[in-house]
RNA sequence: GGGCGCGUAGCUCAGUGGGAGAGCACCUCGUUGACAUCGAGGGGGUCGCUGGUUCAAUCCCAGCCGCGCCCACCA
């Protein structure tokens, strides 16, 4: 064997090699009936993976590997997903670094063509990435959330919620990202604190008609009291005044009692055809907040929406879908005055507001942001922007000069923070408030998100919740840690409706198509007997009827059986779109029916949601669904809690009637070694294939899983971390290497026959030595060991604490197979003994073995490296059995050990705090010791003498004059150092061991003195406290005799 | 505003109602037949502060100080 382990040749050979030899396929090697399933969260096909993708896969192989290796049928469920918004801002970006032909221009199937290149391209990265990491996926069943097997899982959901009822068409107020042209739900909105501002305006009554406005103070005194002519708004947003249906105070508010009900004007646009609106109640406005009225733009803000509807206020949309001030419809006056005929009492539909453009003609197609400005100019060149008092303690003034807007359409006015700019105010000017405000922005588009009133798909995410939450609270679902219960009940417990669809192109197109509406002709005299109205098919109208199908001859087939009942014979067509339907069914004057998809796709989440039975093959009853679902434990990132896991649960429990997964665990956040998060503009990624190809994969899933616990979300990862992993593995690389040097083999074979008890399997492997059967007791103490070692890992793999298997298999390899077996076992393997020699080898063999096993689930790759080279086995060790857990310790040999052990320790420290050359060998006299300790040092005088490095190793009645003294509580260890030793200084060592023990000695006796302690401690606990006594007192009084003899010297 | 979490050795962090731990860094010694990616030894902490519960608190509870994250509609 090589002094090192070459990872980087070593790796892919040994994955090529498993993955030729199918070691990743489902059920390979099951020895139980059990499954063990884990779906990966689908990583997004926008490029590659990064640290956390690592650490989150790392954590997946090992449960996989560790189950595969207790026996379980086990499926790791590996795949992609489409991510569709930011799939397609990847493919767009790219598209215009390279100066082709924007999205649009390619056209929408040309486009998607392209994003599939792109989706090939990044998947066929991700995997080797996954690879080069070890990944145990069943690549055999990778999917992707656009296959044609998904797609069809994700139509059917969406026709039965359909037939539920539990997915609907609503024209509601949502989430709009203007750059990408889409609705997003409120998930994808980022709320971020802003600087931003508040102007006050003057909304001039009607007719000029005025009211005393009166402020009082708390105590009923009247602070202010004038004759006004107007009602002040507040406002952060001054271009959605152009869309107020009504100005809102609060109905207890004295101050506007005598104006409510009445009109007032929106001061903006031509002079002589503004809006009136009128000033109504409503709970929402705060009367200690502003000036305690607020403009209600029921389609631009989500608190005026909700205001509107409860009070019937007209909603108007302002913006185009790229937010910017409409361009269409008639010219202002015309929409303007129809406008002004609803607040007169005319209906309209809502649909048919939505026509209606209230944007003066001056500011129509300018940027909202742009309009912003020119709508606060017309205000205040007319004198109704609101002046305040001078003496106003909060309110920031501009001073004559303009001021300075940024992209996103905010004011920033350079001195207005600046003292220096308050002298001298001019109250003429308007008043201005610098405030901190809550933006909303996409998440991906970065840009500042518009409520829009549109047509979109919901889902009744109420209904589908209320199981999901319900799964968590009675236990069928554990979440870890478990204080993430709390953030899923929260969302649950208020969730609102989900808008599930997106203007975009790439994704699963909604499968709706529509037809022409139906209008009601004429009333047949519907009664008390129900007669049905007559209708007729309305090839004009913007209504529309739809049919939801999962195919298109199947939505067509729906719209004949439900058109027939218009009149027979008439002819049937599916257009590309609306605008082809509409002239079709205008062209032919009523004689063809023409239906169209719905253009939009769904929410990728969506699609996420079915994961876990999707890829199992629903809605086909596969074998693999029935074996597999529900799945067993999910891996994933808290940040996505809502996104996927919720969603999952909800999707997982309505068609599958059972949760998805019975434990989800939630990894850390992966971040730098200075505990910032990894981004590309800090440039502190650390790009897992690069780490991987300077330590090795091994190192590095080391590193991520030796972090990972589970009080922590944040696990720092550097070079340094993987060096640990590194230099872990040499270290056992080089035990593997003494091993082999002395002949230590494991003997095949073994893979079969080593579950269950053990014993046969072990026999067969390794000989006769069975765990238990051992003569030496060092053999008879390993065996404990690595029995005890077996425990911790595999309770702390079952418990999901990865950084505690990963530093029980550490300190079993290194602090006890290596620093202590491994010297303990040289005098047996060199010795005279052949039984002994040929005990210790197959010992050292087993426990090795047992060593590559526990490690193999966190580093594949060397412990399989090593279980190939350390004999000719027949089986993988990934699909060798996991040790069980009734390995036999004996409590005698390990007392033994223990106790040569704490004699070396001892030996060893005062060597090297006396300077005792380390060449230097020295003798050792036993003293006060009961007889079976004679019998310990007689058996085990090699070991000490070669690890102590002692001449000789004798006992005596008496110290011998000029020594150093170790006080164990069995014995006390003696070095005769005359030559060395400086009486002074060893007396002093030994007072202040003294003292320490005494310090101790004092403690407890007080502790077992208190009779509260006796009386209300359990015995176990009392029990320990006095051998702990025991033990320390018979120290001291060794330490004692040592300070006597020494002071007789002295 | 609501929710969650953190504060333990120089650094990064485990951990526990009953003897304060690891890795890294640091200091001393060492190339002894697995390993210098190593070995041996060592220094270093009133476990954030203040109270409470308890026979016993670093751990449980309350308050405070400092820090972080998530959710949220105050115009």
């Amino acid at each position: 064997m090589d002094k090192n382990f070459d990872a980087k040749a070593a790796e892919p050979r040994i994955y090529a090699k498993w993955e030729e030899d199918g070691c990743f396929k489902a059920g390979v090697g099951a020895r139980r009936p059990e499954t063990f399933c884990i779906v990966i969260p689908p990583p997004n096909v926008t490029g590659s993976l990064h640290m956390g993708h690592a650490l989150n896969n790392t954590l997946q192989d090992i449960l996989i590997r560790f189950k595969r290796m207790q026996g379980f049928d086990t499926l790791w469920q590996p795949g992609t997903d489409h991510a569709g918004i930011a799939t397609q801002m990847v493919v767009e970006r790219e598209l215009m670094e390279t100066q082709q032909p924007s999205r649009r221009e390619m056209g929408r199937e040309k486009f998607v063509d392209r994003v599939w290149e792109q989706k090939e391209k990044s998947e066929g990265t991700i995997l080797g990435q996954l690879k080069h990491l070890g990944a145990s996926c069943d690549w055999s069943r990778n999917e992707f959330t656009m296959s044609e097997g998904l797609s069809a899982a994700v139509l059917k959901v969406f026709v039965d919620l359909y037939n539920q009822g539990l997915i609907y068409k609503s024209k509601r107020l949502v989430n709009w990202d203007p750059k990408f042209e889409t609705a997003i739900s409120d998930l994808e909105v980022e709320n971020t604190e802003v600087d931003g501002h508040m102007w006050h305006f003057k909304y001039p009554l009607q007719d000029g008609a005025t009211y005393e406005y009166v402020e009082k103070d708390e105590d009923g005194n009247v602070t202010l009291r004038e004759t006004r002519d107007y009602i002040s708004i507040a406002t952060t947003r001054p271009e959605t005044m152009l869309g107020d249906g009504a100005v809102a105070v609060h109905p207890s508010d004295e101050r506007y009692a005598p104006i409510v009900g009445k009109l007032c004007e929106i001061p903006v646009g031509p002079k002589e055809h503004r809006r009136l609106i009128p000033i109504i109640t409503d709970d929402y406005p705060d009367p200690d907040f502003g000036s305690g009225a607020v403009k209600i733009t029921g389609a631009h803000d989500f608190n005026d929406y909700a205001v509107a509807q409860r009070g019937n206020i007209p909603m108007y949309r302002l913006m185009d879908t790229k937010g910017h001030m409409r361009d269409d419809g008639a010219p202002y006056v015309e929409d303007a005055a129809k406008a002004q005929s609803i607040i007169d009492g005319a209906e309209m539909t809502v649909n048919e507001i939505d026509l209606i453009n209230i944007v003066p003609d001056d500011l129509r197609g300018l940027d909202r942001f742009e309009a912003r400005k020119h709508v606060i100019d017309q205000i205040t060149a007319e004198g109704l922007a609101v002046t305040v008092p001078a003496d106003h303690p909060d309110v920031a003034w501009m001073k004559g000069q303009a001021p300075e807007w940024d992209n996103l359409g905010r004011a920033r006015f350079p001195e207005i923070d600046d003292d220096e700019s308050r002298v001298g105010l001019n109250p003429t000017l308007p008043l201005v408030e610098s405030k901190k405000i809550m933006q909303p922005f996409g998440d991906r588009s970065k840009v500042v998100i518009e409520p829009m009133l549109t047509d979109q798909w919901f889902v009744d995410a109420k209904t589908l919740a209320a199981p999901a939450l319900k799964a968590v609270q009675d236990g069928t679902t554990k979440l870890i840690p478990e204080n993430a219960d709390k953030t899923y009940y929260n969302w649950l417990e208020d969730i609102q409706p989900w808008c599930i669809s997106r203007q975009l192109w790439w994704g699963h197109q909604i499968p709706v198509w529509y037809g022409p509406g139906v209008k009601k002709v004429a009333d047949s005299g519907a009664g008390i007997m129900g007669k049905d109205p007559i209708h007729e098919v309305d090839y004009a109208s913007d209504k529309l009827v739809s049919f939801c199908a999962a195919n298109e001859a199947d939505a067509l087939a729906e719209a004949m059986t439900y058109y027939r009942q218009f009149g027979e014979g008439l002819d049937y067509e599916v257009c590309e779109d609306a605008r082809e339907a509409f002239k079709r069914n205008d062209d032919e004057d009523g004689e063809c029916i023409a239906i169209f998809r719905d253009p939009d796709v769904l929410d990728t989440w969506f699609s996420s949601a079915l994961w876990p039975f999707s890829t199992l093959g629903w809605p086909d009853k596969t074998l693999e669904l029935d074996r597999y679902y529900k799945t067993d434990v999910l891996i994933t990132g808290l940040d996505i809690i809502f996104f996927w896991v919720a969603r999952m649960m909800m999707q997982g429990i309505h068609f599958m009637e059972e949760v998805p997964f019975h434990t989800v665990y939630f990894n850390s956040i992966v971040v730098d070694k200075n505990g910032k998060k990894m981004s590309k503009s800090l440039g502190n990624i650390i790009d897992p294939l690069i780490m991987i190809d300077e330590f090795g994969a091994d190192a590095t899933r080391y590193a991520l899983a030796s972090q990972e616990a589970q009080n922590r979300r944040l696990l720092r990862m550097s070079n340094q971390a993987a060096e640990g992993g590194q230099r872990f593995g040499t270290k056992l690389w080089n035990a593997a290497r003494f091993a082999e040097i002395n002949e230590c083999y494991g003997d095949s074979a073994s893979a079969q026959m080593a579950h269950g008890s053990g014993t046969d399997g072990i026999r067969m492997a390794y000989g006769w030595h069975t765990p238990g059967s051992q003569r030496q007791t060092v053999n008879k103490w390993i065996v404990g060991e690595t029995g005890r070692a077996v425990v911790r890992v595999t309770n702390a793999l079952e418990e999901h604490k990865f950084n505690e298997a990963c530093s029980a298999i550490y300190d079993h390899v290194w602090k006890v197979f290596c620093d202590w077996y491994v010297e303990f076992s040289k005098p047996l393997l060199t010795g005279e003994d052949p039984d002994a020699k040929a005990e210790t080898r197959a010992t050292m063999a087993w426990a090795l073995d047992q060593c590559l096993i526990l490690l193999h689930p966190i580093m594949p790759f060397i412990t399989e490296e090593l279980w190939q080279n350390l004999a000719s086995r027949k089986n993988a060790l990934m699909l060798e059995a996991w040790p069980s857990d009734d390995i036999p310790a004996d409590a005698a040999a390990d007392a033994e050990m223990d106790w040569v052990i704490r004699v070396i320790d001892g030996i060893r420290s005062v060597r090297a705090e006396m300077n005792v050359p380390a060449a230097a060998k020295i003798e050792m006299v036993l003293t006060g010791y009961a007889p079976e300790i004679g019998e310990r040092l007689l058996r085990n005088s090699q070991l000490i003498q070669r690890l102590a490095r002692l001449s000789e190793v004798a006992v005596a009645e008496e110290a011998p004059e000029g020594c150093v003294t170790i006080a164990l509580t069995e014995c006390a260890v003696n070095l005769p150092l005359k030559d060395v030793i400086d009486i002074g200084a060893e007396s002093a060592r030994l007072k202040k061991a003294f003292e320490k023990v005494g310090k101790e000695i004092m403690g407890l006796e007080k502790k077992l003195s208190n009779q509260g302690f006796l009386a209300k401690a359990p015995e176990e606990v009392v029990e320990e406290q006095r051998d702990r006594l025991n033990s320390a007192q018979s120290e001291a009084a060794k330490l004692n005799a040592a300070v006597e003899r020494l002071a007789a010297m002295g």
